[in-house]
RNA sequence: GCCUCGGUGGUGGAAUCGGUAGACACGCAGGACUUAAAAUCCUGUUCCCAUUGCGGGAGUGCGGGUUCAAGUCCCGCCCGGGGUACCA
């Protein structure tokens, strides 16, 4: 059968058949004619149960159309596809229902694999990757065993083997090891020896890249368990509003801050746009400044400090200590004894929730206590405050209040003394610090008249030669927690003997996850696995509980997809030389700080052991921009009125009611009149409203004020003539989400107007980086477009359109525009403005009555990557035996686009008034006499001689009269 | 607050190196075909003035500047999105 009319569906159906069966999507390691590799990636979807929305394909399309562009031009392509599957709403699913999660992630995948497969994307599905798979989890955990097995010299600035170090403890002690981690008191060989095994592994849990430590976690008492910090929102539990308190806990950590440097260099070897850059930068927050120690009245132990501002020293008039402090305890004086412990038992135990909303709050206590002032000699007292944090720098500072606002606020609060040393342009400001880094010193002996940038450095220059500190660098970032206590997810491989922790051996990997009947928490913090006796005791030791988290699994996957069915490592060493750096990374710009910062970290690490040839994963990244949703509300009044609920149109009330009064009800948009329209408000008819309170039946006696009367209980009450209700609704751009009930499903789309459009009209929206609403209007004009370009080929009676003949001019005009735009915008992501060139393209040959085979064969070339099956089909009924994914891109020829005239706007003081053409090779003297001669030119000049004529060749011509 | 990206017709957006602002599409208006509808095709569509025709003026968030020429570069604001926040 041989249809004339452009059908999708029988299209898009054959040809995702024919790609299966042939594998024409499958990729090798390596080709017999040496093509150059090219690796483009997604980031994998987590596999939601409400599988996929508009959203979440936009990436794949655009990576797909590079993907397919490249292997025309000669690339050997890797694209693969999996899923990011452990996780925990699989496990709160799991909560609530009693279904193991590994069920319902198998079904989710099976959906996402049934949508994702409808868009036609050119996946080489036998490389899928699932990090919920033992075959492939095994890796996780090899992989956090060598972060366990190493410590990070900062001589050598790697990673290095924990045998090493212990050689070195062996012969030397720790004296001279450098390295990033955790201080350890000082030992020397004889005494290592003698330490217990117990002991010993203590010290080099201080080593390790993988180590316990204690910390405080988020715990929800009701919830029995503990909670990222994404699931706490002020002070309560995401899920159920439970109050959330801090609870010290041993947990697993990674050492990433040991590659804080790498991380920050590596940043300039790779193509990311500045804003992640930016973005990472700002997480890993390098700082330089000064680490000084402060002598303390009464004792010989100092107080070390950071500061940025060592040019300040001279205003410094306090010392704080963070109520996490080590000294802060027993630190104070008798009499301020007792205020100094109530004040840090009430800070460490307030919950997160008193501590965000208690920003402005200013509180403190003083120890009863001074510091000496190393230059002055003054005293300074010491004070305890939750203003200054615990895990940043020494936990304590010098406050410069004159100069720092924080500083300010609680030196005036407290009435403590403010001494300016930096002069700005300005007189100093009585009610706010100065905090800018300009201005000249003052009141600060040997700095005095040196401007801020020469004071830093010679005050560091003193404070190097007293001895009394150094110069330092800091960083924000903490290391990365790692145990979760939580069932899915990769075990740790770790068993405890005599308390100690040791890794499984390899020939024990993969330690599958155990089968359990309650994945509930047990309520003491511990994960589900520690319910299981059989599973934690062996005969060896008893095993750990926690689980990795989510970003495990995701750290390392893209070297996976290059090897994905090797037992004996996590991919040769062959197929990571041949695929190397993923040359296009594809993804959301949520994973900034996340994710694309872990992966980093893991690459460093593996390239550190020998095991990869490059240190930084992604080469080039783009951030696709979100697709958000319109959601649809209705106003609902908080407080019932005679008992009933009132449901008001958003005409009929102020911005104050609508903040005060009412809260907003999401609607399901399906029951939305002029939903998405731009020139017209939605609102909810008769039959909309019947939907919703069928829907929401706790609504179905409500008092619906409408536009035009009120509707209730079926019955409608105009104020006017209208027999039919009109509520207008409340419409704002967020996130498509399942609880906002606004999803548009991809399928729903491909069923309507088919994969190439959807892939089309994803990618004409705008450009791929930007947020933009998800609205259909529009994708009428791509579908269009698809139907037009049919109609080149197949006319209708279904006969075959193009022919030998020789294409003139025009013709290879219009086509050679086309290649060359496609190839370039392709090349910096402009997807949108190769989707508007195919249409001028098309435009332009059917008005050309193009029928060139020559000619429609290249245009269905350069078209395939974009929309594929339609392509396919038009390249079978071309007589073509291939497919035309083995197609070669055409050959952009310039020579079809070279004009001998131009076409010049001519300008008038730089408007341009009217149009002249002149051959390209003609000389400026001549053009310059025909401008002038031009009737219109004349008319402007009015008999005098322009001031000056300017001709760009090629481009234009301006007068300056 | 800080960092970062952006602000162009009724709408999505284009203008890649400082060189004809509004490509391409949606929507809208008018017309052709049709018994009718759908589909398709044609014409118009930044705004204002003029309109019989020719024209003219303004215009890329606001105010300045550089330049023969500015959406594009510089300075100062305003607004919006994203990130981050007692990080000393």
């Amino acid at each position: 059968m041989s249809e004339a009319q452009y059908n999708h569906r029988f299209i898009e159906h054959k040809w995702q058949q024919i790609w299966r069966e042939k594998e024409l999507y499958k990729v090798e390691n390596g080709t017999r004619d040496g093509k150059p590799k090219f690796y483009a990636l997604d980031m994998f979807p987590y596999p939601s149960g409400a599988g996929l929305h508009v959203g979440h394909p936009l990436g794949y399309i655009a990576s797909d159309i590079v993907s397919r562009f490249k292997r025309l031009n000669g690339f050997n392509v890797l694209h693969p596809m999996g899923y990011d599957a452990f996780g925990l709403p699989a496990e709160q699913y799991a909560i609530q229902t009693g279904q193991h999660p590994a069920k319902t992630t198998e079904d989710n995948i099976r959906r996402y694999r049934q949508q994702l497969d409808r868009i036609g994307f050119s996946f080489d599905w036998s490389r899928e990757v699932r990090t919920c798979d033992p075959d492939y989890y095994k890796w996780t955990q090899w992989i956090f065993k060598q972060l366990f097995n190493h410590w990070f010299n900062t001589r050598s600035n790697k990673a290095e083997h924990i045998d090493n170090l212990v050689a070195i403890f062996e012969h030397e002690g720790n004296i001279n090891v450098q390295h990033s981690g955790d201080k350890a008191d000082d030992f020397i060989a004889e005494e290592w020896l003698e330490f217990t095994p117990k002991e010993r592994e203590k010290i080099l849990q201080k080593y390790r890249l993988a180590f316990k430590k204690e910390t405080t976690v988020n715990w929800c008492e009701e919830l029995g368990t503990v909670l990222a910090n994404e699931e706490v929102k002020d002070g309560l539990s995401e899920r159920g509003g439970y109050p959330v308190i801090k609870k010290k806990m041993s947990q697993w950590f990674l050492r990433i801050t040991a590659y804080a440097p790498r991380l920050l260099d590596g940043l300039n070897t790779i193509e990311w746009n500045d804003s992640l850059k930016e973005m990472q930068r700002n997480w890993i927050g390098q700082s330089t400044g000064a680490a000084i120690d402060f002598n303390v009245e009464g004792q010989t132990e100092k107080l070390p400090i950071f500061t940025t501002r060592p040019d300040t020293l001279f205003g410094a008039t306090f010392m704080v200590l963070a109520p996490e402090h080590p000294w802060a305890k027993t630190f104070a004086s008798k009499d301020q004894f007792k205020d100094v412990q109530e004040y840090i038992g009430r800070s460490l135990n307030r919950s997160e929730r008193d501590r965000m909303s208690d920003v402005k709050n200013i509180t403190g206590v003083f120890t009863g206590r001074y510091a000496i002032h190393p230059f002055t000699g003054q005293q300074l007292p010491i004070w305890i405050a939750d203003y200054v944090l615990g895990g940043y720098g020494t936990g304590a500072v010098m406050a410069v209040p004159a100069h720092d606002s924080r500083d300010f606020d609680f030196a005036r609060h407290f009435k403590l003394p403010i001494v300016q040393v930096i002069k700005g342009d300005e007189p100093f400001p009585g009610d706010a610090s100065y905090d800018a880094k300009d201005g000249t010193c003052i009141n600060s002996d040997f700095l005095n008249g040196l401007s801020v940038k020469e004071a830093i450095n010679r005050a560091l220059e003193e404070v190097e030669r007293r001895k009394i500190g150094k110069r330092q660098t800091n960083y924000r970032l903490r290391d990365a927690g790692f145990g979760r206590q939580r069932y899915w997810g990769e075990p740790i491989p770790i068993l405890y003997k005599h308390g100690i922790p040791s890794p499984l051996p390899d020939s024990e990997l993969p330690l599958t996850l155990p089968d359990v009947t309650s994945f509930k928490p047990t309520g003491t913090g511990e994960s589900p696995l520690a319910a299981l006796d059989t599973w934690t005791d062996t005969d060896h030791g008893k095993r750990e509980t926690d689980t990795m988290p989510g970003w495990a699994g995701s750290s390392w996957y893209f070297l996976r997809y290059m090897d994905p069915d090797n037992e004996q490592v996590f991919a040769s060493r062959d197929a990571i030389n041949y695929w190397g750096q993923v040359d296009l990374y594809l993804g959301g710009a949520e994973h900034a700080t996340g994710h694309l910062l872990y992966s980093r970290f893991w690459t460093k690490f593996l390239y550190d052991l020998g095991m990869l040839p490059f240190d930084e994963p992604f080469k080039k990244l783009v951030n696709q921009g979100m697709i958000q949703g319109i959601i649809e509300s209705i106003y609902l009044r908080k407080e019932k009125i005679d008992g009933e609920q009132i449901l008001k149109c958003a005409t009929l009330l102020s911005e104050e009611e609508k903040e005060n009064d009412f809260v907003k009800i999401p609607v399901l948009v399906d029951f939305i009149r002029d939903y998405e329209k731009t020139d017209a408000p939605s609102y909810m008819d008769l039959q909309s409203l019947k939907l919703f309170i069928d829907w929401r039946p706790e609504f179905q006696n409500g008092k619906f004020i409408c536009k035009n009367g009120v509707w209730q209980n079926g019955i409608f009450e105009p104020n006017g003539d209208d027999y039919e209700p009109v509520l207008f609704t409340a419409s704002e751009i967020g996130k498509m989400s399942k609880s906002r009930f606004n999803v548009v499903n991809p399928d729903d789309i491909c069923e309507e107007y088919g994969a190439d459009t959807l892939r089309l009209y994803e990618m004409f929206l705008g450009p791929l980086e930007d947020a933009k609403p998800w609205s259909t209007s529009g994708i009428d004009g791509v579908y269009r477009f698809l139907r037009k370009f049919w109609k080149l080929y197949v006319d209708k009676d279904g006969n075959y359109l193009p022919t030998d003949a020789k294409p003139d001019a025009a013709n290879l005009k219009t086509l050679h525009t086309l290649i060359g735009k496609v190839q370039d915008d392709i090349d910096r992501m402009s997807l949108n403005t190769c989707v508007s060139s195919f249409m001028i393209a098309v435009n332009e040959l059917t008005a050309q009555n193009c029928s060139s085979k020559e000619v429609l064969d290249n245009l269905i070339v350069v078209l395939s990557p974009f929309a594929p099956h339609i392509a396919e089909e038009l390249w079978e009924r071309g007589g073509h035996s291939n497919s035309v994914v083995e197609a070669r891109w055409p050959r952009f020829q310039e020579k079809y686009l070279i004009e001998n005239t131009k076409n010049y706007p001519i300008s008038i003081n730089g408007k341009t008034r009217t149009q002249m053409e002149f051959p390209v090779d003609m000389d400026k003297a001549e053009i310059e006499k025909l401008v002038l001669a031009n009737d219109s030119v004349q008319k402007w000049l009015e008999g005098k001689a322009p001031k000056k004529v300017i001709i760009v060749p090629g481009r234009i011509i301006n007068l300056v009269i």
